[in-house]
DNA sequence: TATCATACATACTTTAGGGTAAGTACTTGT
DNA sequence: ACAAGTACTTACCCTAAAGTATGTATGATA
């Protein structure tokens, strides 16, 4: 029989980061490459699934309505669908994803700043 | 022999989304679930590797030095090593790291926010 | 009758990131 | 002589995430 997989210590640990530092409650909910692009985007307004294709051609279809479904999980981001053919279904940010909205500015003022720099 | 590898498109468009989508460029530099917890804590001052560790219970110590290595490479963080033994080695923000200061703080306040509206 | 468009779903494979564990160098303290 | 402390390094493994490819429902249009 296999042993018994104890809890692992890093796991007690991250538990603990949880509730005690900001950014690790944050790097739960979004801490991922597309998750903050796929917000920057909504923050412009709500958006078609397929808008969003486009907006973002670099992922794949897999990985982006993976990301919405975990968003709208998680509160974030709200899923609406018109009952029509061909579908139309269009994702906005809830009120506490509109509230990710500083970081989001924030992010996008610091690369232009470097970027500025950067030549 | 091997058919030639031709270049993905993903990454045609990665490249595309790097020049045109700013939040894109943040990611490429933070985008992953432990450089922003980094930077929050060397926010509040330059700290030595013993004290990240410590202040970070739920990292390795190679994710740790991997992740300070590659904020290091990318001008965000300034090792300085007094050449004493036992070693003493210290982190801090670089100017461009601390550029980066107001997404972070922007997330700690976020995640305080919900938080309180969360019980 | 066939095709197109939309918003997905699903199976399979590959990869990159992270975890575990052990080792290294150098000096001070016991 | 040996352990202890610091800041790493290295090798190996494992898993979760991402990539690839294909399939599905529905009705409108040609």
């Amino acid at each position: 029989m296999t042993a018994i997989k104890e809890t692992s210590v890093i796991q007690e640990n991250k538990q603990y980061a949880l509730e005690t530092c900001p950014v690790t409650y944050v790097m739960e909910k979004i801490g991922n490459y597309w998750k903050p692009i796929i917000i920057y985007h909504l923050s412009q307004g709500p958006k078609r699934y397929s808008e969003l294709r486009k907006a973002i051609p670099a992922i794949t279809e897999k990985v982006l309505i993976q990301h919405l479904k975990q968003l709208e999980g998680d509160g974030l981001v709200i899923r609406k669908a018109k009952p029509v053919v061909p579908p139309y279904v269009t994702y906005s940010l809830s009120k506490t994803g509109k509230g990710l909205m500083p970081v989001i500015d924030a992010m996008a003022l610091w690369a232009q700043k470097e970027r500025s720099n950067g030549f």
